[in-house]
DNA sequence: CCCATTTACGAAAACGGTTAAGTAAATAAA
DNA sequence: TTTATTTACTTAACCGTTTTCGTAAATGGG
């Protein structure tokens, strides 16, 4: 209630709020002994300098906002994690804006943004269109933008992300090298761009192995656990199902599994499966699921890291970086 | 940039900035005609409020603060998506602080919040001990703080738990009726309160059925995969190691499984595990876990409503909400 | 000793939105 | 018709911190 504002301070000191002020911010202006006063004035009433009053004169929230899909999920809790580090490492907050996968949440998230409640954005964009311009007017307000994972390819952003494309490869390489010929690639929305790279992917791999694109082969599945397990065991449940089964998105991966428990089809000997995934527990499936793992958490911190190499230049920073995934072979392609 | 304020708009319209404002917050004092300009011209010029002018203003942030030990688990990435689902329904903004399970740390959070920066702030505490005196001096302000799941049993807060106890006790008693007699309690901090009831309710069922309490059967763990790892190996190695195990938390029971795969235990005829776990992977794990699930989304959820009451009524609300977990029995105590 | 710096502080104006208090005009009540 | 009330605005203060611009005193150089 009664809070203890700079100028009650001040006041009991017998000082300007201007001078408290300066002495908080270990200005050299003020003189060694007033410093030492202060602080322990601050100290005995308990002193906490209202941040949005701060904000507001200095034009700076000390706040990054982070833009994505979902928290429950490992990648992108993994990826906070990373943020975070960053963040307070810096004396940064982190705000956590959830889209839940809907462009019209996105966009007004983005375009609230623009009355700078963050100093700089971070962002994973949703399944949906992402309209770009909200992005431009945050960067023409000088907000910087960085995006990591699923980014937007026609946008001059800074951007964090996985050799998606080689990854798919990989996998699919993989697959077909474990004995597979019809390999299915489900996938939540084609206009991502982790989809489009890892589609890329999987075509380019099985090109170079003379296999037949088609497609029929790329199952694009929803935001809803039940509507893909039964999807799932349609496809599964057909005498010529796929022998081999890319997830590209872990929720995917783990549905896969369900789908196959339920029918009571074999993980390797009646389908391989390979997953992008960050699950901890991935070696502990039964079977043991073979990923694509993802460096979660050091997108994390490279996207945070660029974000707070652009807040110090002042100046747009338009890097790409790509951190590799690895693909551990398990069991489930065994 | 040239941002634009209230004030260009007032401007632009030919009115003061006081008519805008209210015309913006659709006051009954301003008329329908002059509202209908202000929108259009609002939207013409791309105006988005300066959020911390208002919140300066207003003395209201329009913001929670969730303070917890990490993101990186089930059980609390699906807490906050609880949380936010509610934050959002009711236009707030929710600012994750993360402990990373350290008390000093969260101190210095819980201290900053005194500035303001929050309306309220929702928590489970880190497993060190908590200060009870930044939440004391928070509630003496007026900014409400609602526990959730690690509670601290001191304070007259508002809280939101599962039935710690019970779960554990019937935990235990399943362990029992499938045969075990020497049970291990995995437990990370024993002054954090899901301990403590955990641990009761443990006691409770050996007492039950009349086996003796050990000591040296609460196996204290750390917050680091490694150690915890090589600490079971050391315990599962012997001759004559437990035949079952408690694992209080979810990363615990992971690495039971992971400690028991490399010493070529076999789960459930070796030793049988039981985990608190949110893993959407338990029912896929080689083999099955069986788990007390917690309802992380619900209690989040609770929470949440709980803070909005407590912001609502400008009274302090103790309520205690409970939430029952629930008992899944699958493979690994088969 | 005089003038130029340096040191240490204060006054006041921001930052942008909100709100209490006031006012002129329009409408209603008597 | 006169007075009371409502309608639709405006003025100005305010939220708490920061920062620019001054200024008096202390220090230093010549």
């Amino acid at each position: 209630m009664g809070n203890v504002t700079i100028r009650i301070l001040a006041r009991e000191l017998q000082l300007s709020a201007a001078t408290v002020s300066k002495a908080l911010a270990d200005s050299h202006e003020i003189s060694q002994s007033t410093k030492k006063r202060v602080l322990e004035m601050a100290a005995a009433l308990n002193y906490t300098p209202n941040p949005y009053a701060s904000s507001l004169r200095r034009k700076k929230s000390n706040t990054i906002a982070v833009v994505l899909p979902e928290v429950a999920d490992s990648f992108f809790s993994q990826a906070i994690d990373g943020i975070e580090a960053i963040a307070q490492d810096k004396g940064y907050h982190v705000l956590v804006c959830l889209t839940h996968e809907r462009a019209l949440k996105e966009q007004a998230i983005l375009h609230e943004m623009l009355g700078g409640r963050a100093d700089g954005i971070l962002i994973s964009s949703c399944s949906e269109t992402t309209d770009p311009s909200s992005i431009l007017e945050l960067q023409e307000k000088g907000v910087p933008v960085v995006f990591f994972d699923r980014i937007c390819e026609e946008l001059d952003t800074a951007k964090v992300v996985t050799d998606d494309r080689n990854s798919a490869y990989k996998a699919t390489d993989h697959l077909i090298r474990s004995g597979c010929r019809e390999i299915a690639f489900l996938t939540i929305s084609e206009n991502l761009s982790i989809s489009h790279e890892r589609i890329e992917g999987y075509k380019h791999a099985l090109d170079e192995r003379g296999i037949k694109f088609k497609m029929t082969d790329i199952i694009p599945c929803t935001h809803h656990a039940e509507d893909n397990i039964h999807l799932l065991k349609k496809i599964l449940g057909k005498k010529d199902h796929p022998d081999g089964i890319i997830a590209s998105v872990e929720k995917l991966a783990v549905q896969v599994y369900q789908a196959c428990h339920e029918l009571g089809l074999k993980i390797p000997e009646d389908v391989k499966v390979i997953g992008f995934s960050n699950l901890v527990t991935a070696s502990l499936l039964n079977p043991s699921l073979t990923t694509i793992t993802q460096p979660a958490f050091e997108m994390g911190r490279a996207a945070a890291t660029l974000l707070f190499k652009a807040l110090g230049n002042k100046g747009a920073d338009l890097s790409q970086v790509v951190i590799p995934s690895e693909l551990q072979v398990r069991d489930s392609t065994g």
